[in-house]
DNA sequence: CTTTTAATCATACTAAAGTAGGTATGATCA
DNA sequence: TGATCATACCTACTTTAGTATGATTAAAAG
């Protein structure tokens, strides 16, 4: 744990410490060109000008360590298709306005699903003359001649799904 | 244009400029340190100091005016509901399976799009008997007993559209 | 209370679809 | 070269589909 906190404290002020040796290798180099300065008196301004370009370094240094790095977010939106879950909706209204009634559509729909009228008669205990009467009704009605263009046609106009 | 580019010469080394004239401001005031430091000439650690506090302030502003920000990319999936544009893939490797003929693939179309087996010998010039032949073979090959369900069939066997 | 309408069933018929068998031909393939 | 196959056509027949017309009934609408 102490060995632990210990390197701990190194990293989290590894910063400052690094600093804190240059500063002082700084102060060497400062006061070894002041040494050198006594004798050459004419090289202050050559001075002047290192200590400008050393302390602008460490500034660029200090700023790019220290500061927070700036975060230019880009937002980029990407179109996912999804396809829709094609739902059948009935066409009331049209099933209304074309005036077929509820034996109609449900004959309809056993002939769409493909049965000959002698079991669709079957299935709903009418005789086959009832289902064809059934079906010469539909038939004006949808304005087709045969079941098959009857089935296509109903499936266009959303009355059978 | 010459107007144009004036400007965005001025707006493109904008910290260029600026960073010239505080260089100029700085040397200004350089200069009158150095005037005082003649007069107290002890005052010349103070100099130094305030020359590194200036610059490394400046490499400081340098640093953050002029680095790059770093660029986060997120990329955001938006779903967007598409009506599939419903496109007919022709299960053809099903097609040579069930080994259904050119022939009968065209009697097959027809008879979908609602067509009575006269109207399909009439449309591919043959006889009515011929497109009887061609439909019983259809019918077997595709285990069906009537032509409604041969569509509805093959229509789920994405053999026609 | 009458009229209308959906639903039912019937008969008689025609048209279309489907079944069962066969023949023929040209192209492809082993 | 003989076997196989897609195509085409045929006859004869059955089944299913569709047309035309009419009758009955029950319930809803006027």
């Amino acid at each position: 744990m102490s060995h632990a906190s210990h390197e701990d404290f190194f990293f989290k002020h590894k910063s400052t410490i690094l600093y804190s040796i240059s500063l002082a290798a700084l102060l060497f180099l400062l006061k070894w060109l002041e040494l050198r300065l006594i004798i050459f008196d004419h090289l202050f301004e050559i001075y002047a000008g290192l200590i400008a370009i050393i302390f602008t370094a460490l500034g660029i240094w200090l700023a790019l360590k220290l500061s927070k790095p700036k975060i230019e977010t880009i937002v980029i939106e990407k179109e996912v298709e999804v396809s829709r879950p094609e739902v059948f909706v009935r066409n009331s209204s049209l099933i209304s306005q074309l005036e077929i009634s509820k034996r109609e559509l449900e004959i309809l729909n056993l002939m769409a699903q493909c049965h000959s009228n002698d079991e669709i008669a079957a299935a709903i205990f009418v005789s086959l003359s009832t289902v064809k009467s059934h079906n010469q009704n539909l038939f004006s009605k949808l304005d087709v001649k045969r079941r098959t263009q009857a089935i296509e046609k109903a499936r266009q106009l959303k009355i059978i799904p």
